[in-house]
DNA sequence: TGCCTGATGTTCT
DNA sequence: GAACATCAGGCAC
């Protein structure tokens, strides 16, 4: 286990595969549920397809804070995703989390996300982790240090257990590699 | 198995 | 008014 947030202060290229293995701890009430990270994408203001690329927003503001702060963002008038945030403060980064590996407190996670799913589908893509982990707007600006989310860092991946693709679901900069997922892994949200 | 679509809010043009 | 870092259900094949 890593200390300390600092290695998050890095591009987000870099910092999406050191987060591939790490762990989320959600406490919801007296429950908590563990996840493992296993599918990134990196998003910085460089980028035409991150939120950041236009400069600061109400919305987007979030994006340039801290390293370690989570920035939630609501879609198509029903989901939710996160993101955690990277780089130096004042550069809009932050790493999309794809997907997730349940660990423990997996009947929290399905209560959370209703009858319909189970198994594989319940935290395979960016909005049904959130909703599985009760991930919302309330959560946005977070600090990942802190209750009732905290973000566990551990030792990175090495090479040969990182796959490295085109990013799903944009329709700018659709060429560059920047989704990253753990090899073999059957919980990423799509091959 | 795979395409198509409905749900639906916030942001930016 | 359109776009959007989505998901699940329906219907055709």
């Amino acid at each position: 286990v890593i200390e300390s947030f600092n290695i998050l202060n890095n591009n987000a290229n870099t910092a999406a595969k050191l987060l591939l293995g790490c762990e989320f701890e959600r406490t919801i009430g007296n429950k908590i549920i563990r996840v493992r990270i296993v599918e990134t994408e990196a998003y910085d203001q460089a980028d035409a397809a991150s939120h950041s690329y236009k400069g600061m927003s109400p919305r987007t503001k979030v994006m340039f804070d801290t390293p370690g702060h989570l920035y939630v963002y609501f879609i198509y008038g029903m989901h939710y995703c996160c993101n955690i945030v990277v780089g130096p403060e004042g550069y809009g980064a932050a790493v999309l989390i794809r997907a997730v590996e349940p660990l423990s407190g997996i009947c929290v996670t399905e209560k959370n996300r209703g009858r319909v799913a189970g198994g594989l589908n319940l935290t395979n893509g960016p909005a049904k982790l959130c909703k599985a982990l009760a991930i919302d707007n309330r959560l946005n600006g977070h600090y990942l240090a802190d209750e009732p989310l905290k973000l566990i860092l551990n030792k990175p991946l090495p090479k040969s257990k990182i796959v490295q693709t085109t990013r799903l679901g944009i329709t700018k900069a659709v060429d560059l590699k920047l989704r990253f997922y753990i090899k073999g892994n059957q919980y990423i949200s799509k091959v």
